[in-house]
DNA sequence: TCAAATTCATTCGTATGCAAATGATATCAA
DNA sequence: TTGATATCATTTGCATACGAATGAATTTGA
């Protein structure tokens, strides 16, 4: 809609000058924000055929949980790029199904100290095999090297 | 907590043999979702920044209108990559603010027509140079190259 | 032609995601 | 020591996201 498709070389230079403002060569399809919520998308999708007992949040909480043991929630919230509120309510979920426990920090009163139980240690253990697989299916359409390439470049803008 | 935090070699080998169920090697910041989803904060951190008007997916939908022109809320979905339940939610608030507007098709009474207003046209007219800066401010870490090869290897897994 | 299958839109329920405000606790600094 | 500042968790409000179910309208195929 925007404005008829034609060629430049079709179109007077001063008129092309004077619309300069919203520029022809403006797609979303290759925006990098489009971009990358579709290959966020294809993830996800990738994910929930492979595990339908968490959400990636919820995996991503267990897995670093059962990485560093028991943390803050904030604490936990910082390495795995989730604001308080967020995840909080991730947090919340998970104590409601048992698979992680929490408590006042002894000392430092403000802490909420959360760590895996029993079964959210055996649930991530079960599972760590299958979210390997998962980034491979993502990374699938690559080769070795394309996906060294990637993962660089991505951390870059991360 | 998983497992202490000792090198391979100090390891009896059959040990390690044993434990290869949960690889040492699974960390959360390499996988590509991770990535993916730090990625995507980040560009969403700087368009809110650059964009206080409009959320993206809102930014997506006008856009695609501009580019486009009227289409069924169900297309526009396609287009932008939106399931039906989200678009309707996302096309219903910019009705409410006057950027869209909507009505039932005439031969397919299925089909919910929606296009820009006059309000909603000069909107996304105005803010498609800032979307651009967004997506150059995304991009600033790489090089020219860089963001060449990036948008080819993310096109692949999108 | 007409019953079955499809398509489109809507609604419901659940789960992020984040800004902003609030209260409790801890730390800092004069 | 104590008032200002900072940190942590919680709550609220709004906006995606998407699976699943539903109803209306259209298309298809025997």
């Amino acid at each position: 809609m925007g404005r008829p498709a034609v060629s430049i070389s079709s179109v007077d230079p001063v008129l092309v000058e004077a619309d300069e403002a919203v520029p022809d060569d403006y797609h979303l399809q290759d925006q990098i924000g489009f971009i990358l919520r579709k290959a966020n998308q294809r993830h996800l999708a990738i994910f929930a055929a492979r595990i339908s007992d968490l959400t990636p949040p919820q995996f991503a909480a267990l897995a670093k949980l059962h990485e560093v043991g028991e943390t803050s929630q904030n604490q936990l919230g910082t390495l795995i790029a989730m604001d308080a509120a967020t995840v909080k309510g991730v947090i919340d979920r998970l104590k409601a199904r048992g698979l992680v426990d929490y408590g006042k920090h002894e000392a430092d009163k403000r802490l909420l100290m959360v760590k895996l139980t029993a079964d959210g240690f055996a649930m991530i253990e079960r599972l760590i095999p299958l979210a390997a697989q998962i980034t491979l299916e993502t990374l699938a359409p690559l080769t070795a090297r394309e996906i060294g390439t990637l993962m660089r470049l991505l951390g870059k803008i991360a």
